[in-house]
DNA sequence: TGTACATCAGTGAACGCGCGTTCACTGATGTAC
DNA sequence: TGTACATCAGTGAACGCGCGTTCACTGATGTAC
């Protein structure tokens, strides 16, 4: 079987080079050739699909923001209590970015995103209002933040920012000097139970 | 004046110069030619005060926490009660990170930190110690967290978690949806501080 | 159904750029005697 | 007090590297008639 000179779905196949380069060896790492040597293609091919770094970086991140809210949002519904429900967005928080550290950066790192992408734009809109509509869930408030009251948005700050936080002081081995350094990883989900059940 | 051959202080003068540089073009324009360049020096004088990049980012880092541990400890010691002098601390912790956006992401990077530095290690326990310490004095706690209980631990991570997360994403635009759009700035602090105080 | 042609996707050579690093050197400083 | 010499700080030319970008091109696909 010879290779065909159409690949079929590169855009595609680019994405998840970009996804598995950024996840091993970081943001700074990634490039358009390294993507384009990745899947075996020229690199002046990632050009057509994807204008610049900005272009690919961007668009990865909007797949990296819908699957994050897709996370959220299947964690969210397996509870009833709209507490139980905020605390299950915030262990999946955490979980994705354990999981995918490489994304998680690129996606809170503003630096090469073009936030006025539509697609990244819109998955950005979708994540966070899966956490923000639930905090106001938790407190009987109008989930629209653009409305929500001052008690409300000071809830909403206080959930997301311990949630990334600690997501982000983790990632970056802030966080051993409390956790056990036997088993960080399994301690560190502990803890986070532990602050998010304290009251 | 003739420029003479030795600088003085060139060590100095290049770390003040990255620091300029970190705040303006991110920690991705940090260089060693960059550097040298901006105090007019030639591009490998660098390697005599700080063997590589590496070196120069660490030693720039072992600044910044230092001085963010003043900032926190003078911040704090303007209060008496603990609750309030944690409160203190947060906003000292956000005020920095606003202050020296550059700086304080080179901070908090780990991917070009080398923590085994001396400088660096010991001005990052500076700073998490006046962080984690003064929450422990909040519940009448042993300050040392190596011996804290569970309850202080997760006090401390969420304190932290909640400061820092809060300062990133400020940093990335991420909070405009829950800010005031004419003012960002100054309605972040009054977010922050109904964050501190709402029990 | 067939043919012509426009459009699109991908190639590979070439370019310029800034980077870190090496190297032989030079100017300045400190120290031993 | 002087002199010799080692050490240190800084220079400037040169190198190789990977990057993004441009360019003329070729292979494949789709569409008009």
């Amino acid at each position: 079987m010879t290779r065909p000179y159409h690949h079929g779905d590169l855009r595609a196949a680019l994405l998840a080079a970009a996804e598995e380069i950024v996840n091993r060896d970081g943001v700074a790492g990634l490039t358009l050739r390294g993507v384009a040597r990745d899947v075996g293609a020229s690199h002046a091919a990632p050009k057509n699909h994807f204008d610049d770094l900005t272009g690919l970086v961007s668009e990865l991140a909007a797949v990296g923001f819908n699957r994050f809210a897709d996370a959220m949002q299947n964690a969210a519904a397996r509870h009833a209590d709209p507490q139980d429900r905020l605390n299950a967005i915030g262990r999946a928080y955490v979980e994705f970015a354990l999981a995918e550290p490489g994304l998680f950066q690129l996606m809170f790192r503003g630096e090469r995103l073009d936030k006025t992408r539509p697609a990244l734009h819109g998955a950005m809109l979708r994540a966070f209002g899966t956490l923000t509509g639930s905090v106001a869930a938790t407190h009987d408030d109008d989930p629209d933040a653009a409305r929500s009251t001052r008690a409300t948005r000071a809830h909403a700050a206080r959930a997301w920012s311990m949630v990334h936080g600690f997501a982000v002081l983790l990632l970056d081995d802030r966080l051993n000097p409390l956790l056990d350094a036997d088993a960080p990883r399994a301690d560190a989900l502990a803890l986070l139970d532990d602050m998010l059940t304290m009251g």
